[in-house]
DNA sequence: ACGGGTCGGACC
DNA sequence: TGGTCCGAC
């Protein structure tokens, strides 16, 4: 599982912000008067109270932990006050803890590359921040400095009575080597980040600053809450000495427990003993060599700038006698659960302008009469299309396929223990300056949405799932395209604007038989006949449109109607296909293209290729602006 | 009857 | 790729 990378670049700053017991930050900033008495946040309270998902600190203090029931706290904890999860849909809903934890992201990301790791722990990578500040502003006296930076635990130093008396020495000392400097530097940025947090969402957190991504996660977690710890190079041989394996990220699971079982290593320290090919021979080369590598405290996994998460899911369990025993029962939760993940990915369209691209269903279940006793659910995937419905319904014949697959050819009766559904492969829509331009009067969003209409009922043969076709139906195009009300009134292109093409990257196409260029023609044709009513002035949404900073063209993907717009530029070629153009589409063009699109379409059956420096290419491809 | 609900990443 | 598994919070 872990993967080594080199550290190439040796002298970065990253950080690790961590959120203190946050969904309980949540629930105090919601309910202020739970502020500073014990408190957990628990989910379904019906039995045995519930379980603890977050524990404030002075609840920790009787020894309340998480994965304890709302009753065991009370227990040795009489006072403390139990807040539940919100609950909508018949399942628990973190919504308001994914928005909270997007605050803090908004704030953590001003500084430098920012990597959220989870919904409450986020990298930085600060090493551009720091060098500025070192060459520019470098702390020389302890005026300079933040208080708050001033109170971070450096490792490694030697004093043992008073700390921070030390932590200041180290900040200002001038003859520190260029690496510690940086982490100074690093750890001021950090403060000041943390007092930002603070002040914008009430919200405590603690951090770690260190040389890599590991040290950084291993110091955030050293001093909480609300404190923050530095790891200078010089500390990490003594700090990975005596750390348990277990406390290392990676190593809290299997492969922990067989370094200590199978190797008799118990601290990271222990691991030196060992080659690399040692390693390599008893873990695999990738895992050995990154065993080797973080014994010595390398690391050179970078941060990722990467503030969204990659997908979006929602799931439940059904312990026990509460286990799904008919269609109509899983149906209904699916149903419920689909609701929830198609809420969710319209919000991610809406505020990220970003598509989902494929659905996948998770199950557990079980055979009461078990034949083939350990027979896994396997899970089952689709493209995605936008709207409640559509989604319930692919959710449903991904589960039915599943099911025939989990039963196999036997009659058996059967139990679901747990669903859960995701939105994956999740891309960017780069500002439109293609066909989209045409609808955008409204948002991507109403966009697709409406081109997932409910009221047409299509029909997949559910036979397809197994296979390795699109389940999606093909609908007509008009459904998209009809919706043209705020195109005609407030936004209509003008007549003499370019009509930009679309088309795929030519690396991306795979699609067999619905090109885009197809329906890209069929687009055409609609919005030429909206534009030829529409009063020609450029609208106030082009405007916001053009402002946006995402670039290039727009393209209709393959699972929404109106999806996926592709980045293009790097591309020195589009490939077309030709099939199926409506003839009065061709008319829009100028003369000279016209000749040139009717050229290919005569000479091609499927596909064209165009070449950057042709006629067609440079028409579609210029800027209507200029 | 399970820490539940979600995520990311690597592997085949 | 899709599907599975692992690890994490």
């Amino acid at each position: 599982m872990p993967i080594p990378r080199p550290d190439l670049q040796g002298d970065r700053v990253i950080a690790h912000v961590d959120m203190d017991c946050f969904y309980v930050q949540v629930e105090q900033r919601k309910q202020p008067k739970l502020r500073g008495s014990p408190t957990a946040v628990v989910q379904y309270n019906d039995w045995k109270g519930g379980a603890l998902i977050a524990v404030s600190y002075e609840a920790r203090k009787f020894g309340v932990k998480r994965s304890m029931r709302g009753a065991e706290a009370e227990m040795v904890c009489p006072n403390i006050q139990l807040v539940q999860v919100p609950v909508a849909r018949g399942k628990a809903d973190l919504n308001a803890y994914r928005s909270a934890g997007s605050e803090v992201v908004s704030i953590l990301s001003t500084k430098g590359r920012c990597e959220r790791a989870s919904i409450d722990e986020v990298y930085l990578d600060l090493t551009d921040a720091a060098e500025s500040m070192l060459s520019e502003t470098p702390p020389e006296a302890l005026e300079d400095i933040d208080e708050e930076a001033l109170k971070s635990h450096v490792l490694g130093l030697s004093g043992d009575e008073d700390r921070e008396k030390n932590a200041q020495r180290w900040f200002i000392r001038s003859d520190a080597i260029h690496q510690d400097k940086l982490l100074a530097c690093g750890a001021i940025i950090v403060a000041h980040l943390r007092g930002e947090v603070l002040k914008e969402t009430e919200f405590t957190c603690s951090a770690g600053i260190a040389h890599n991504k590991m040290l950084a996660k291993l110091a955030s977690g050293m001093h909480k809450p609300a404190q923050q710890t530095i790891v200078p190079s010089s500390a990490v041989k003594d700090l990975l000495a005596s750390l348990p394996v277990k406390k290392m990220k990676q190593l809290g699971g299997k492969l922990g427990s067989s370094l200590q079982n199978d190797l008799g290593v118990n601290t990271v320290g222990d691991l030196l003993k060992y080659s690399e090919e040692k390693l390599q021979e008893r873990y695999g080369f990738n895992t050995g060599t990154w065993l080797w590598n973080i014994a010595r405290g390398i690391s050179g996994d970078e941060v990722k700038g990467r503030v969204l998460t990659k997908s979006h899911g929602c799931g439940k369990t059904f312990p026990g006698p509460r286990a799904l025993k008919t269609t109509a029962a899983v149906e209904s939760w699916l149903n419920q659960l689909c609701e929830e993940l198609s809420e969710r990915i319209q919000l991610d369209m809406d505020q990220n302008k970003r598509v989902a691209h494929t659905l996948t269903l998770h199950a557990r279940a079980f055979k009461t009469s078990d034949v083939e006793p350990h027979k896994k659910f396997p899970s089952k995937s689709c493209p995605l299309r936008y709207g409640i419905n559509k989604i319930q319904e692919d959710a449903k014949k991904l589960f039915e396929a599943g099911l025939r697959e989990f039963l196999g050819s036997h009659i058996n009766a059967w139990r679901v223990t747990s669903l859960s559904i995701s939105a994956g492969k999740i891309l960017d829509t780069p500002r439109t300056s293609s066909i989209s331009r045409f609808f955008q009067g409204k948002s991507l969003s109403s966009a697709i949405s409406d081109a997932s209409n409910d009221d047409i009922q299509d029909d997949a043969p559910s036979s397809s799932i197994g296979c390795k076709e699109n389940i999606v139906p093909e609908s007509d195009e008009d459904e998209v395209f009809a919706h043209g009300k705020s195109v005609k009134e407030d936004d209509a292109p003008s007549k003499d604007r370019k009509i930009d093409v679309l088309c795929t990257q030519s690396r991306k196409q795979k699609d067999k038989g619905n090109g885009s260029i197809l329906r890209f023609f069929s687009g055409i044709k609609t919005s030429a006949k909206l534009a030829s009513n529409a009063p020609s002035s450029r609208s106030e949404s082009h405007k916001v449109q053009d402002q946006r900073d995402h670039q290039e063209e727009c393209v209709v993907d393959d699972h929404s109607r109106l999806g996926t717009i592709s980045n293009q530029q790097r591309d020195d070629s589009w490939k077309f296909n030709a099939e199926d153009i409506d003839p009065s589409v061709i008319d829009e063009l100028p003369p000279e293209i016209q000749r040139e699109v009717r050229g290919w379409i005569c000479s091609s059956k499927r596909a064209k290729t165009t070449k950057q420096g042709s006629s067609i290419f440079h028409y579609f491809s210029t800027d209507d602006n200029a």
